[in-house]
DNA sequence: GGATGTACGTATACAGCGTAAATATACGGC
DNA sequence: GCCGTATATTTACGCTGTATACGTACATCC
């Protein structure tokens, strides 16, 4: 974001936007600034998919050339990190708006596991987020397998201290705050790229059959995958994804009083769960 | 993809293996085939990166041209393709070998969870190969985003055929099953995931607080992310995986597995979902 | 005013990419 | 020997990311 006054300076710093004038006045200066760039490659490629991105082709959209747009993105590599951190902007944004006041009187119950509820938020959101993003989704799993934590953007960062925080806070120790950050964050990831995995082979069919392809499959071979790719084809919603966290939370959480003991147990015991919410 | 075996021949050389030729003898002639194109891929992208992966690369590092390729994959995205599959039959392979014989007489509990045991093999399985992949990593989640059910590889189909199988050969209606499908695959492929994340920032550094470049990170807004981050640096290992899985299976199928196991009811719907909040 | 320094965008160029098309080569069977 | 065909090469085209050099518009100071 630029300073709304600019004051009077001699060096550097270069021309603030000043109230008085607007990037569109000027005449080739100042055209550009990293949101506009963020904002359109994150246009584009919800457009036309994330093959359409190229430094001549973004500059095309913005009216300029390529390399303009070096100068608000050192390579085309910082430019998909823009992305994903466009992406968890808009997830702060999210977050922000709805804080869930909740300020009717709570039981020390619900109070003390108001992170939890906390924690559903987010997952909740970042499903929308990414859900509204599809095509941008792959670059948060593949950035993340790229980018060594420290030299993640920001907004990114200040995600995972978000997330670290509740759960300290909520007195886990940090080994086990690790294991719950790590649980939740594979599971709202795993969950939201099953989610959106391509199924639908020809878009322009009626039949659900052919609209899935399973003309293509063996069906000797894969007589379930058969039967199932129909109902596989939807979509989970939000709701799987709220009871998995909610598995995940029962059982990480609890573990410091078990400890150990834990193989391959399949018993009936049952997880004292929904505490959280409702 | 498509063109697998266009050798229809109908003049003998299907004799079976016909011992005289291998591949090594002839001038430059049949010196390629599709196994070796993917295994010479795969180590290629094991060792340099899936960057140094380029046709012309490929092919140097075959001793051939890089349209010689082409004979063998229809694409440079059939070729990645063709890595997933690589992982997958490796995955396959390591299946087949160890099955876990259990000759020994197991009580009906025992009996009745074996599907669950399997799981558990399959995700630890698949968790051994990706570590020992991690550059290809990325490659699943990607193409899983690009391709449609219908057009994967082979191998991936029958892995999935191989889950859904197991679940409905344990009894799960065909929601039920697609529900746990879901999580299972969205657990496996998130916890992975994570557990590969880049964390170092400069390996050469001895020093753990510089190896994560921590320095990087601003002190005052990201305290407990730069607190926990040498915890966050270690992996979690196969036993947490296992401990996640645990607990979402006992969360979305439990209700099925407290009646009789083998028999195909449909259980009363009380769907394993919930609403978070609101 | 004009000169100057700097931020911003352009122009040009280069190596590498994926791949379509035409061509050369080496083999199996006659 | 010849022929048909599976295989690999050659050539070429449009595209990519980006290093470098250059022009240009502005803010500031004399």
């Amino acid at each position: 974001m630029a300073k709304e006054q600019a004051a009077p300076r001699k060096r550097s710093e270069g021309a603030g936007a000043s109230p008085a004038r607007r990037a569109s006045d000027r005449g080739h200066y100042g055209r550009l600034s990293r949101e506009r760039v963020l904002a359109s490659a994150l246009q584009l490629v919800d457009r036309e998919g994330l093959s359409a991105l190229s430094m001549r082709r973004l500059g095309a959209e913005l009216g300029v050339e390529a390399m303009a747009l070096y100068r608000y993105a050192a390579s085309k590599d910082a430019l998909l990190d823009g992305l994903v951190e466009a992406l968890y902007l808009e997830l702060e944004e999210q977050l922000a708006a709805g804080p869930e006041p909740g300020t009717t009187a709570v039981d020390a119950r619900a109070r003390a596991s108001a992170w939890r509820a906390e924690l559903h938020r987010i997952a909740r959101a970042t499903h929308e987020v990414c859900l509204a993003h599809p095509q941008v989704m792959p670059l948060l799993s593949t950035r993340m397998l790229a980018v060594p934590l420290a030299r993640r953007p920001l907004a990114v960062l200040r995600h995972h201290e978000r997330v670290l925080a509740l759960l300290q806070g909520a007195g886990l120790d940090e080994t086990r705050s690790v294991a719950v950050f790590r649980a939740f964050t594979g599971w709202v990831l795993g969950y939201v790229s099953v989610e959106l995995q391509a199924m639908v082979d020809n878009p322009e069919e009626s039949d659900p059959a052919f609209r899935l392809g399973l003309h293509r499959m063996p069906p000797q071979e894969l007589p379930r995958l058969r039967e199932t790719a129909a109902t596989l084809a939807e979509q989970g919603g939000p709701g799987d994804l709220a009871a998995g966290l909610d598995a995940l939370l029962d059982r990480f959480v609890r573990v410091e009083e078990e400890r150990e003991p834990r193989q391959n147990r399949t018993g009936p015991d049952k997880p004292p769960t929904r505490d959280a919410q409702d």
